[in-house]
DNA sequence: CTTTTACCTACTGTGTCAATAGGTTTTATC
DNA sequence: GATAAAACCTATTGACACAGTAGGTAAAAG
């Protein structure tokens, strides 16, 4: 399952390319839109400038604003980033171990394909294709 | 990431389906096979005697053995049985939450769309499909 | 210098994962 | 009937992730 964090934080881009007024937008105004508490949002928010998804600036009248055009965002990517990592399985993640069972593993194939399938459905969609305003 | 549970019922059922000798295999032979600790399988099996992928049968000469032919399992069936659900997001699983915002969540659709192809793929896998013996 | 904001460290309760441990019951064979 | 082999059963455990909460410090604008 996908969890809060790559759910939450693909409701904050929305939320940020929606009510875009050229500025930063404080975190506060989010986690009241979007029905999230802004503590939790803090951790997440964290990782995603950490990403470079978003940048945020300090003081009055600051906050947080989109890096880029959302067309140029991919669901992909914002999940790999707070997830970790979209494989099915631990052997074909980033940091996969190294199975000494590869060769012969019956149902690696299965794995690989469902992987390919998955990264393609997510790098194919773009945060401007789940925008409805 | 599908879990240990998942994955080994795949492999027992990969195990039991290429060692069919028309009789009842003892758990301790395919622990040995897949290099799985059988006390660990044990928990496994049970829930798939409970789903009624395979049948077991005490005693000496006792083990177990598949209900149906290879062809007539799905992966996904499997999956759904020892991973609980398949589904990305909690407001889609089966004893799911009722979302108060399901009716203007700007990302139900995308996880709508990638539950749909997840279940496609899984459930038009069978368990044929992957025998290389 | 006050307000507003991001930014930072730490903690916590709950639950799941991946097993392990140690039994009891069933069944075929000697 | 004893024995061995197997499933079947209940309980426990350590580690870790999840989903937050708590309470602060630093920065920037007015």
């Amino acid at each position: 399952m996908i969890s809060t964090k790559g759910r939450y934080a693909i409701r904050v881009l929305l939320d940020l390319a929606e009510n875009d007024n050229g500025g930063y937008i404080p975190l506060k105004d989010i986690a009241e839109r979007q029905e999230i508490s802004k503590k939790y949002l803090e951790i997440i928010v964290k990782d995603m400038v950490l990403g470079g998804l978003v940048a945020g600036a300090s003081g009055k009248g600051g906050g947080y604003r989109l890096t880029r055009k959302p067309e140029e965002y991919t669901i992909g990517e914002v999940l790999e980033l707070l997830e970790g990592t979209l494989s099915p399985v631990a052997c074909l993640a980033d940091k996969g171990i190294d199975c000494p069972r590869k060769s012969t593993c019956e149902t690696l194939p299965m794995w690989e394909e469902y992987d390919r399938m998955q990264r393609d459905f997510f790098n194919g969609k773009r945060l401007s294709d789940l925008m409805t305003r």
